[in-house]
DNA sequence: GTTAGCACTCATTTCACTAGAGTGCTAATT
DNA sequence: AATTAGCACTCTAGTGAAATGAGTGCTAAC
């Protein structure tokens, strides 16, 4: 059976209406609030038709249809457009408050989530570069070094080091030209035994304090991996029934506080992508390979900061979410963040 | 009427097995489970002298007995008794990763909250004074400058600064020192005209870099006061029944994503505390001042990090929260946190 | 090809009814 | 004087039957 245009209509009008009630949808409702001008009766065979082909389905014998996941796919993926707008409140508030990325972050997170009332999370910047470009360690009191570790993104990481006893003025000058000509561009897989035998060669003495110093080093470069998760709006999801169940409605609700369940359901952003294009997916149900999810839909992004910076912003909702204005809103902010980070950079 | 041992005796029994059940407490139950030896009849009496007074109420009138919020205040405030044990399994789990005050906090938050079943909170230390301790200035590249600001209390905090143009080797030095020596030991008060005055005479030229970084440190020192919440199993809530009612529930929900609502849920530490006492505080109901609460109850906690340095932990759950054990694991898990930040320092 | 009409299905609502838990009161018992 | 047994009464939660109504599928007419 083919999917003419007039099914393919019907389909629309079918998801839509559903979007707007959550209830599922009888022929009579398409019939009068169409523009199609059919009976119901001719509205139910090509229900019926389109029942058969797998784009609805009822949830009992004498029930309106509902959209099945093939069906809402095929709204998403034919039906979709950018649109522009609504989203320009947002650019003002934010450069406001834009001073750091940190914030940044969260600030979309909150805008998303008022704004789709969905819940909405957000990932941080993954570096895909992380080296060093400075390292400075100063003396603090008698008991205290400080180490201040710039990377090449520009993020800056710092831990204090407990020492026994102090270390001499010429002492700290040299250790700090020694740690910036040797360490400074490289990466942690590069600092390898060989690197800090030399550094401990050139030192000479207080060997000790470089190994405390090398692995505050190791734990910041490394540490970096843990990505901050910034999220909003998670109990948005009590407000649609069919995901409010109280068993359902928990195990989502527990994941959102758990940073790495999160990052598992962002996954990475796809390397090599078209800069323009902000890798908008749809995940429906099954499709978002999350148990928890199956109920539900995710509507994913990919933001970038700088050249090889990304992060991914998703927004999860019931399955009948209103994914046009999701993707028209993800659209315009995309841009917006664009022109944001272009800025401060 | 007067409160006699027997009434008292009741009125626990019925609190007790009201908080392991959820449902209203009858008298044949009483009479029954408990080692009183008195007839439904006579319980039945008693119950009605002690709603006379007040402790407890009928939902309605052929129901049984349910605690009052006078009830649970005087089962509180009569018997309690601190309880240690249960909490050593954190010890040795904080104390590997207790790396960062953060990851601590973060740490005792889910681990409150996995262990007392309820809602947990930890607001972040505030600290009493806020004075630099040591300032430096870097330059990173062409472009940036680095300000490293290390408070009295080790507080390390950076920003960095975007600068027109190079700043010669010769005046970061001479800028790092002045900055120093002038305002080493000052909170951000004592920071006034008169003093950027000062700097700015003796620095000659470049007062505008003087500008910018004052004003990052200003930032830094006031910004403190924007402080971290930690919360972990705000989803609990949904495990009870007379919580998870949709729009009470979310609102709950809604107020543990907002840092700034918990701050004032958990208000302020008394200051001048006894040491020991770690300040527990039962909130019934009303008495948590907060609209939303007023069908939970909230324990609250002050842990000490250092001197003067202090935070909060606040547990909320059901009225019919088991206040006996999350006073005693409280009481355990500060005298635990007591002594890791002891060691820290 | 489209529509009107009708019998049929099934979830939801409504209502009356019952069982059971619990109370309050009174009178009997200790 | 305190305790208890007994009983009438109240109220909720649960059950099942009946009514409701939205919706379908099918057939025959247009």
């Amino acid at each position: 059976m083919e999917l003419d245009d007039r099914k393919l209509k019907i389909l629309q009008a079918i998801i839509r209406t559903y979007l707007e009630t959550g209830e599922p949808v009888g022929s009579r409702t398409i019939s009068k609030y169409s523009d199609l001008n059919l009976s119901s009766a001719t509205i139910r065979n090509e229900m019926s038709d389109l029942e058969e082909m797998g784009y609805i389905l009822q949830p009992h014998t004498s029930a309106g249809r509902i959209p099945s996941d093939k069906g809402y796919r095929l709204y998403v993926d034919t039906m979709l457009e950018a649109k522009e707008g609504e989203v320009n409140s947002l650019r003002e508030e934010l450069q406001e408050k834009a001073e750091k990325i940190d914030d940044v972050l969260q600030q979309v997170a909150k805008f998303l989530a008022t704004n789709t009332n969905y819940a909405t999370m957000v990932s941080g910047p993954r570096y895909q570069t992380k080296r060093v470009k400075f390292i400075q360690i100063t003396s603090v009191d008698e008991e205290h070094l400080l180490a201040v570790i710039v990377l090449d993104n520009n993020a800056v990481k710092n831990q204090m080091i407990r020492i026994e006893e102090p270390i001499p003025d010429e002492v700290m000058v040299k250790l700090n030209f020694i740690l910036n000509t040797t360490l400074n561009g490289l990466d942690v897989l590069e600092m390898n035994l060989a690197v800090i035998q030399r550094i401990k060669e050139q030192m000479g003495e207080h060997t000790q304090v470089i190994d405390s110093v090398l692995e505050v080093i190791g734990k910041t470069l490394v540490d970096q991996d843990d990505l901050e998760v910034y999220t909003s709006g998670a109990t948005n999801i009590l407000r649609y029934p069919e995901l409010s169940d109280k068993s359902k409605a928990a195990d989502l609700l527990n994941a959102f506080e758990e940073k790495k369940v999160i990052h598992q359901w962002l996954g990475l952003p796809e390397k090599g992508k078209d800069n323009d294009t902000h890798d908008i997916q749809v995940y429906i149900g099954d499709e978002t390979q999350v148990d928890s999810m199956k109920d539900c839909s995710m509507v994913t992004a990919t933001y970038q900061i700088q050249e090889g910076v990304y992060g991914r912003i998703g927004i999860v909702g019931p399955k009948r979410m209103d994914y046009d204005k999701v993707v028209g809103t993800l659209n315009s902010l995309m841009g917006q963040l664009d022109d944001i980070f272009k800025e401060k950079k």
